[in-house]
RNA sequence: GGUCGGUUGGCCGAGUGGUUAGGCAACGGUCUGCAAAACCGUGUACAGCGGUUCGAAUCCGCUACCGACCUCCA
């Protein structure tokens, strides 16, 4: 029975869908303005193991995640101007084309580290309508007001009735005391009350008519409108990073509460962050690295270049509420492990059947199991599957042995669990024309006539060429095997 | 300042009242012409101080340190 972590009630809570066998399932995506950097990539992989789990429990999911493409205020220096339209301007850009352009990125990257599209990928400038529409039954519900142009969420009017902070466990008491002076902020009624559409200044490029105006949504009402128009007004899981619990998913569920009597979601999940070097990741702090520079090796901080699969494995390897601390060490063991573990499903597919079975893949199945129901505990996961490897190598070299039909099991539940459900997949190795392939068996035939010879300076000296061309050789009795490096 | 979370062996990272997490690295051995791979074996880990308990890394309290959120962020 899956339990996940429950934001909201702060423990573990048995799973229960609202519409069984459905599910529904609503995930921030990515503000559009730059590349998909390591924190893009753990908060996608978080969901889209959920996603595959809940698949493979025999869920029929639909998996939605947003595209930010509306520019959201940006408070620095020159506040009031949104992200992509300060990008669009710096690179002198239409913003649907910076939008284009890094959506384009975004989706390129998530396929490179393996992760499903989601079944739907709305996109905030493709539903302004329904925004204001939303924004509107806020209006017409007495938790909203006007000012200059501009709706601002009421949150203390809302507060009288619900409860705003329920989230992120704040009371508005201490809010107030602590939200900070800003620019800019005559026109609410209070500093923590929220935009739901926001008027736009004339050097604004990002903008749309609306009743009140020319403007732009404000900064969470995206998610309200567009998770409750695909999933319903009620709808199971709501997932995105730690970052976002506070002030973003308080408001979104205060204007949900606020549009339509009722709160939407059942199970709220955030994924932890990523830090380097002990300090959190992130673009303002200048220390992000993005998927690219990973995948290219291009970064001050990079010793080398890491493959989308390690990039995965190393995220898996932690539980997704714990910070993971971003290293050229940590990452690589994650490699090397991911190598194990590949080479063990190697391994197991050339272990002949026996007549009898000295270990029970069905009690590795079932632990692998319980591993996932416990709020998706892939580092245990992985840890059983790294206990599998070792009984495969003992098999293998006939300590033990496999029946016609565990040994069937036993293939199968690493299919499952490595490819399907912890989405990995082999690394691909570089092309091998066939060409090389008779080329690489020849000098390795020549080097096995010469180790016959007991000539090993030769079969040494063939080996060592070889693998300087990144072909590893492995002796085995009486002949040899060999692969990319 | 407020709220929340963390501190686990050389590194990463699970666990959470009594039993080996796991990976990487290291060391010894088997195997090998030598390697590689594989296998076998090896680590007196739970920030500090008190308390509860037959028993605490795990519960409680205090202290120290670190981090997150409170401002756009995955």
């Amino acid at each position: 029975m899956l339990k996940i972590y429950n934001t909201l009630s702060r423990r573990k809570e048995e799973f229960k869908p609202i519409n069984p066998p459905h599910v529904g399932m609503y995930v921030c995506g990515p503000t559009v303005y730059g590349d998909a950097h390591l924190g893009h990539a753990r908060a996608a992989i978080t969901f889209d193991l959920l996603y595959r789990y809940l698949k493979h429990l025999g869920y029929k999911v639909r998996y939605v995640r947003n595209i930010t493409d509306v520019g959201h205020l940006e408070n620095d220096a020159d506040s009031g101007e949104d992200k992509i339209g300060k990008r669009a301007r710096l690179e002198e850009l239409e913003p649907m084309e910076i939008v284009q352009r890094y959506t384009n990125s975004y989706h390129h990257n998530m396929e490179q580290i393996n992760t499903l599209s989601p079944d739907i990928e709305p996109h905030a400038s493709g539903h302004i309508i329904e925004q204001q529409v939303f924004t509107e039954k806020i209006l017409k519900n007495g938790y909203a007001y006007e000012s200059n142009g501009s709706i601002y969420f009421d949150v203390e009017k809302y507060n009288q009735k619900y409860h705003y902070g329920k989230l992120s466990g704040r009371k508005l008491e201490d809010l107030i005391s602590n939200t900070r002076d800003l620019e800019g902020q005559e026109e609410k009624r209070h500093p923590y009350d929220f935009a739901l559409w926001k008027k736009a200044t004339p050097g604004h490029i990002m903008k749309w008519p609306s009743k009140w105006g020319e403007g732009y949504p404000g900064w969470h009402i995206e998610c309200s409108t567009m998770s409750t128009k695909y999933l319903g007004d009620i709808f199971d899981i709501h997932g995105g990073g730690m970052d976002l619990l506070f002030p973003h998913h308080e408001c979104e569920i205060a204007q949900s509460t606020a549009a339509l009597g009722k709160e939407s979601v059942r199970y709220w999940m955030h994924n932890n962050l990523i830090t380097i070097n002990g300090q959190k990741m992130g673009k303002s702090l200048g220390n992000a690295i993005s998927l690219n520079e990973i995948f290219s090796g291009n970064h001050r901080l990079l010793e080398k270049a890491y493959s989308p699969m390690a990039v995965r494995f190393f995220i898996l390897q932690a539980h997704y509420r714990s910070t993971l601390d971003f290293s050229n060490r940590a990452i690589q063991s994650s490699e090397k492990g991911l190598e194990r573990l590949l080479e063990g499903m190697e391994t197991l597919k050339k272990i002949k059947p026996a007549t009898t079975s000295t270990y029970n893949p069905e009690e590795l199945s079932k632990k692998c199991m319980e591993a996932l129901d416990d709020d998706l505990n892939t580092p245990v996961l992985i840890s059983h599957l790294f206990e599998g490897v070792k009984q495969i190598h003992l098999i293998a070299s006939g300590k033990g042995s496999l029946s016609a039909d565990d040994l069937q099991k036993m293939k199968g539940l690493y299919d499952t669990f490595v490819f399907d459900i912890l989405g990995l997949e082999p690394e691909e190795k570089q092309a091998q024309s066939a060409i090389t392939e008779k080329l690489v068996n020849l000098l390795l035939d020549l080097r096995l006539e010469a180790k016959k010879r007991k000539d090993f300076d030769t079969a040494d000296n063939i080996r060592a060429h070889l693998l300087e061309n990144g072909i590893e050789v492995k002796d085995t009795p009486g002949g040899y095997e060999w692969q990319w490096k």
